[in-house]
DNA sequence: CCGTAGATGTTAAAAAATTAACACTTTTTT
DNA sequence: AAAAAAGTGTTAATTTTTTAACATCTACGG
């Protein structure tokens, strides 16, 4: 079947996707648990399984249970998502992002935390070198 | 009208959502133009209608044409939004975040657009202490 | 002042998503 | 070895979403 972009997805399928990316993998039950006003286990399989067949999921087997895990990787995943989200709300700008992120964050953020940012800057700048 | 989530959207009311979140404002037309897959102009108005008395949009008039934005904030929108990505793809860790926005942008970067980042940082380094 | 263009609101049909009942299989327990 | 527990697949009803036809209103040009 065919798979087209995550923006794509229906309401309660990309809930599980985004537990799916959370996870790594989970099982029927363990996406049910963290679904927002979680349906029937059964319902959730239905939904686990046409996600499959639409090519988003694929599961292998543990004992009697199916565990599923995307077919994306994750760095696509990540990459595709955080772009959307930039061009969504900051305008394309890496800056604002970074500048959100802190804000976020708030003072929780350690000096430690604070200095491999920004060590991942330096580096940044000089492989552009 | 009740308001929940973004995250409770379907898929063509968050399509919409993430244009009126990207241009600040919009008519149907402008809409229109920017979703996938358009449908008909009376759909998307009958769409913004939806949303508007969900509570997630407000309208105001120009000429005879309706202006629509969000209720929402921007920067709340852009808070919860980077939140949840933050926590989906990358496991919450801001490092994570501006690495993958390094390795989005790859070398487009300017060594100036890097100056400012690393200047946000600081600031950040200072205002902790 | 009439008709057209360009809006809006109302309404309902069609399509898609969501839910879960039920039947079946396998494993475990008694 | 029977019953219970814990899975799965199939199927269908229900609900929600999506779409757009149609009626109405207003501004504008001729």
């Amino acid at each position: 079947m065919i798979k087209r972009s995550l923006q794509s997805l229906s309401r309660r399928e990309r809930q599980i996707m985004d537990i799916i990316f959370q996870k790594g993998r989970a099982t029927a039950g363990e996406v049910n648990e963290l679904l927002p006003d979680p349906p029937s286990n059964s319902s959730v399989r239905t939904l686990l399984r046409v996600l499959e067949n639409k090519g988003y999921l694929k599961h292998t087997v543990r004992g009697q249970t199916y565990v599923y895990s995307a077919t994306m990787s994750h760095g696509q995943a990540k990459q595709s998502s955080l772009a959307h989200l930039k061009k969504t709300f900051f305008g394309g700008s890496n800056e604002r992002v970074v500048a959100a992120l802190l804000d976020l964050s708030g003072s929780k953020l350690t000096e430690e935390e604070l200095n491999r940012i920004s060590d991942i800057i330096e580096k940044a700048k000089k492989e552009g070198k």
